[in-house]
RNA sequence: GGCCCAUUCGUCUAGUGGUAAGGACGUCAGGUUUUCAUCCUGGUAACAGGAGUUCGAUUCUCCUAUGGGCUACCA
């Protein structure tokens, strides 16, 4: 009676996997945790002519980066196997064929030029909504209308054709959607589905009902826009007798100027990624993606789960195994929500202050300019920036003053602060410096308040000049912490430096 | 055009048949800080509109409007 939760994140690999498709991954594989399931990937690929290569692995890295790893799928295999439809042709061959036998479909030799003429002349004749279905199939060239005798000769022939799904009309197909509860569709909207395309491919309506039959899905948790043809999946699975798995249709995520869909096309227009990871079309089209912007995944996700969905608490920092524990359907939101770039980088930053500094440290270490320092004062830089940059690597760019020679000092910190005595106070601190035999940053201020104290001036009147003289800026990080990293001979040496250059110009 | 779905601060959202409609991002104003960032405090701002149902509706129903999705031998 309990059967066990199995859920699929099912993508076509037409081309990059852009945020909305990653929140479909991430809702399956968080529902999956939760119910002690299985989270199952598998490649939707019978549109043959859309395939581009490199997709596929794209899908992979981009959940792998993620840490949404499949239980089971083309990379790790399992028990439902294959997991990359294109390999399951003669499966869906033998479930079409029952469908033709127990007259829930037929076959159809009508051309994609026919019927889209059909089309062209019923809307000149004032038909807008002409459709291949129960008003209009014995008008065509199919099963139905040909006969038995004929149609077997016309296949022997070689005759390419297709083989639609009957509906017949007036039913009212009622479905439950876990968000939005119960949906109702009369079939007579519905039109004869092609089910296998003239290339012998099934289309995704028929392999992705026969799919999570057979691989056992227990829930089906897809974007909004399968909800129209639900309806018809629903009766497929009842020409089958086989139940159908419980349905949750998540919002789609919109752009965050106005309304639409988010296209991959708004994110670099407007300048943020739209996908996880950079991707090159064989066209030369590039996109960039939240790994190379410097996002972590852990800010992605956390990002992506909030976007449609919340606990219902006020929490919203949660780590992957957190969002494991507390993550439900039924909080799922019914509406769109738009992608907002802001918070997205608030996220970030949150993530990014709860990051040990080594970790920090070794996720920019391949990006460092060479320099002398070890392991721990490195990680001491990262100790001081990660509070005042957005991404780990905006570490070296807001604090380039750690890994080069100070050329050039803000001037207008210089009009502001430097003053006719602050070089000789600059010189008397810094013979006091030199007495201080361990060079912490301890030390150091305890030296520096001394001085102040000793000489009856305010902080304002040294500090600035001090900060200036080792940064070449007016602002950053704790002044006595940048000199303990910097090290005696360098302090000595940059000040000396600054109050011959301040001094002159 | 037809069908389906949706609608709470600018944005993401919480929430209830009776609330001062809560939080977060953003923004604004203070505070802390040598400075910047962080951080803290405070302000700003919302139930799309109209009918019902009800003693009472943001909450339930209907209509309208708006938005979105689908309407392929694409997924």
């Amino acid at each position: 009676m309990n059967q066990p939760i199995r859920v699929r994140f099912a993508p076509s690999p037409t081309g990059p996997l852009h945020i909305g498709g990653v929140r479909t991954a991430l809702y399956n594989f968080l529902f999956a945790k939760k119910n002690n399931g299985a989270f199952i990937l598998r490649i939707e690929d019978t549109d043959q002519t859309r395939l581009v290569e490199g997709a596929t692995a794209y899908i992979l890295d981009s959940l792998k980066w993620c840490g949404i790893m499949p239980d089971e799928g083309p990379e790790v295999g399992g028990d439902y196997g294959p997991y990359v439809q294109s390999e399951r042709k003669e499966i869906y061959q033998k479930y079409i064929h029952e469908l033709i036998a127990s007259g829930h479909a037929y076959y159809a030799f009508d051309t994609q030029a026919e019927i889209e003429q059909k089309r062209a002349s019923e809307k000149e004749n004032g038909n807008a909504n002409w459709q291949y279905d129960a008003s209009t199939r014995m008008q065509m060239r199919n099963s139905l209308t040909l006969g038995e005798n004929q149609t077997a000769e016309l296949i022997a022939s070689g005759a390419s054709f297709t083989i639609r799904a009957k509906i017949e009309p007036n039913h009212t197909i009622v479905f439950t959607d876990i968000i939005r509860g119960k949906v109702s569709v009369n079939s007579e909207v519905l039109d004869d589905k092609v089910l296998f395309k003239s290339d012998g491919l099934p289309t995704y309506h028929f392999a992705n009902i026969i799919d999570d039959h057979l691989m056992k899905i227990s829930h089906v948790i897809r974007g909004e826009e399968w909800l129209p043809s639900t309806a018809l999946h629903t009766l497929l699975y009842s020409f089958f007798g086989w139940d159908a798995p419980l349905f949750s249709h998540l919002p789609l995520i919109l752009k965050p100027d106005g309304k639409g869909k988010l296209s991959k096309r708004d994110g670099d227009k407007m300048g943020f990624p739209v996908f996880p990871l950079n991707w090159q079309s064989a066209d030369g089209e590039t996109y960039t993606g939240f790994r190379e912007q410097g996002y972590l995944p852990e800010a992605f996700i956390n990002m992506l789960a909030l976007l449609g969905w919340n606990p219902g608490t006020e929490q919203e920092l949660f780590g992957l195994s957190e969002l494991e524990e507390i993550f439900s359907l039924e909080k799922v939101n019914k509406s769109g929500a738009r992608f907002d770039p802001d918070k997205t980088k608030w996220f970030q930053q949150q993530h990014l202050k709860t990051q040990s500094n080594a970790t920090i440290l070794n996720s920019i270490k391949y990006s460092l300019p060479p320099n002398q320092y070890t392991e721990l004062q490195l990680e001491s830089i990262c100790g001081l920036m990660k509070e005042r940059v957005v991404f780990a690597n905006d570490i070296v760019r807001e604090a380039p003053y750690f890994f080069t020679e100070i050329n050039e000092y803000d001037t207008k910190t210089i009009e502001k602060k430097w003053k006719d005595n602050s070089a000789e106070l600059l010189q008397a601190l810094l013979s006091d410096f030199n007495q201080i035999g361990d060079f912490t940053a301890h030390n150091i201020e305890v030296c520096f308040h001394e001085f102040i104290n000793k000489r009856e001036i305010g902080l304002g009147q040294l500090m600035p000049v001090l900060r200036l003289s080792l940064t070449g800026l007016g602002n950053g990080p704790q002044i006595f912490e940048i000199a303990a990293v910097l090290g005696k001979s360098e302090v000595h040496k940059r000040i000396e430096k600054a109050i011959s250059q301040i001094s002159i110009a």
